[in-house]
DNA sequence: CCTTACATATAGGATTCTTATATATGCAAC
DNA sequence: GTTGCATATATAAGAATCCTATATGTAAGG
């Protein structure tokens, strides 16, 4: 069965597939999430950080702060092991979900 | 941009989508919802029963009592009209859904 | 100096789902 | 005959997630 966190999860999927590709900060994600979905997925940075502290918390990511090149401190984040391995099986029961919500609708549909 | 209540709106989609098929009451719907998703998508009924009368102010389902054959009263619901028309687009805005999910996570895995 | 882009943070609220609980009927088994 | 199970609806209390609004401050460009 599909777990319960997973429906209103699509946020916590995001975060970790784009960290997948490399360490980076809050505002940078989001613009990622936003750009690689053309626009189809966003969030707020005012959503964006409280779910970043609930993931690291999790121990899934881990937040350092650096400060860039122009002398702007900012967070970075990257994924700790933990959290390379939640995120496979946290793939596999989105496409339990989408198969599950497929069946729905086209059986509906016959 | 995918609207913000679509990501927890798994149970709007499947209910509007199995009364698709027919008039239901709310016990035999979250059978039906699990049955037809091979048990991977599952709501209780105390979960079951606020939505239905959300979906019911919001006029896509309306509610009747009937007494079945064998004496039980029980509260069947169909599609209105109006909850016809959001089903095609409900359907199209999940199906944008995942496909920006899979973007997200096939980009991160290139 | 004023605006825009960068960058993080918190407060307050809305919505949705869960667990727990309550009520009541019909039917079968013992 | 009463115990137990499947049927059937309902509410309360709470957790989790996301949104809007707001605050703070730096850097660059006009």
């Amino acid at each position: 069965m599909i777990g319960s966190g997973i429906k209103r999860g699509t946020a916590e999927l995001a975060v970790l597939s784009v960290l997948q590709d490399g360490p980076l900060h809050g505002y940078e994600l989001a613009r990622r999430i936003e750009q690689q979905t053309n626009g189809a997925l966003r969030f707020t940075l005012a959503a964006l950080y409280p779910m970043l502290y609930r993931l690291e918390q999790q121990r899934w990511i881990r937040g350092a702060w650096e400060t860039s090149a122009n002398g702007r401190r900012r967070r970075c984040y990257r994924l700790t092991p933990a959290g390379k391995k939640k995120l496979s099986p946290l793939q596999r029961e989105w496409a339990e979900l989408f198969r599950a919500l497929q069946r729905l609708t086209k059986v509906a549909h016959a």
